[in-house]
DNA sequence: TATAGGGTTTATCGTTAGATAAATGTAGAT
DNA sequence: ATCTACATTTATCTAACGATAAACCCTATA
């Protein structure tokens, strides 16, 4: 059984340069390709087939979660190992359900992502240590929230309109000015901000602008 | 003559194997030291004495702009060349103000990164492309604004109490909740709310939390 | 002491926001 | 065709917000 074949997923060049150097001074490693953005991380997983897919989150043309579900939910055997900036809790979560089996910050010392890519390579999961403890705390509200919801609980999914509305919220407009800018009479697009709130659990739009920057609806 | 030296300065190993590689293929540049935060930076830059340092923003221990600073401010020569994944137009003429000399995204090629590197060390100045046009349109901005401001200017310095109802207005606080939370009555608060919008120039405490953002008064 | 200036606090009032209920439209299911 | 479910739209009412004006500290300076 030859070494273990990578390939690395990620916008910025001189990352991938780095990442690529530090893995082939290991000879049981190999970098058999590389994509700048989420159509040719996927292609090239279905083209070289790696045991390793070293994921960054942010992209152009489909995010690391996309490619992760893509991946994940196709033939392709290769274990997806998130490698981003971003250490929100919530992303953690999110990740792990589309499918990955590691997820690693940049700053990483190379020592153990080379560690952690043998390990997730037998078979292994791998969280970076600082983010395991969120992780821990994040899935103990989710069990919280649960058992809350005796009832049905909400199919709190945003509809286009509302995420339509959200972005608009989220540039500072009154209610009035969205009315205007969406042809709309007021009172619907105040409607629309009930339902938003009921949904992402708030209780005004300043949260709802706090909500949808951290779960990245909207960037800043 | 000799090479061009070089210090990177970056929180992340394995951008900087990845910056350190590319250049070592170019026979004029060598990298002479690496650091991995504000203070080694500033240490190593005046240790090593470099030509040229590329320089993260978000670091700990003193971040990209102060270290800047401290470096233009001192005897050491050295030029400073902004690496960063920020593409605020803000920033940008923050860090010229601070005596950089290049600006640079971090998913800049690495073939014009070199490029970049050479005409700085040759007295030039180079700003990311995207961002250039930013910065025109911030300059122009700003000159916009002295022309209104033929009256004195308003002395719109937040005081200290008016930050602290800020940040709780980030909190998604209702103005009764941050009564309470300060021991005033609402109508203060709202008094206060209206002194910061406009000190500000927002009309509403959504915008005043995108502002807060914006200029990192507050963190999400 | 007087007196000015800036920060902090309070009060009044018109406007906006948000909760609640309900009508319309549209798609698929029986 | 009828029903169901959900998205979208409108209307009404109460609570919260924000503008404006003004009082009350402090501290400094004459």
């Amino acid at each position: 059984m030859g070494p273990i074949k990578i390939l690395i997923a990620d916008d910025h060049a001189l990352l991938r340069q780095g990442i690529k150097n530090v893995l082939e001074l290991e000879s049981d490693l190999i970098v058999i390709g590389e994509a700048a953005d989420g159509e040719e991380a996927v292609r090239k997983a279905a083209e070289l087939a790696p045991d390793i897919i070293l994921l960054d989150i942010n992209m152009p043309r489909g995010n690391g979660l996309e490619v992760t579900r893509q991946i994940t939910a196709s033939q392709i055997a290769s274990k997806v190992v998130i490698l981003t900036i971003h250490d929100d809790e919530s992303y953690v979560l999110e990740v792990i359900k589309a499918g990955a089996v590691g997820y690693l910050l940049k700053d990483i010392e190379p020592g153990m992502l080379v560690q952690a890519i043998r390990l997730v390579y037998e078979g292994e999961s791998f969280i970076y240590p600082t983010l395991a403890r969120m992780l821990f705390s994040e899935i103990n509200r989710q069990e919280e929230k649960k058992q809350d919801m005796a009832k049905p609980p909400d199919e709190d999914r945003l509809t286009y309109r509302e995420v339509e509305v959200l972005k608009l919220i989220c540039q500072g407009l009154s209610n009035n000015e969205i009315a205007q800018r969406l042809f709309l009479s007021e009172k619907t697009v105040k409607n629309h901000l009930t339902n938003i709130f009921r949904k992402i659990s708030v209780t005004d739009r300043t949260q709802a602008v706090l909500y949808a920057l951290k779960h990245r609806i909207v960037e800043l």
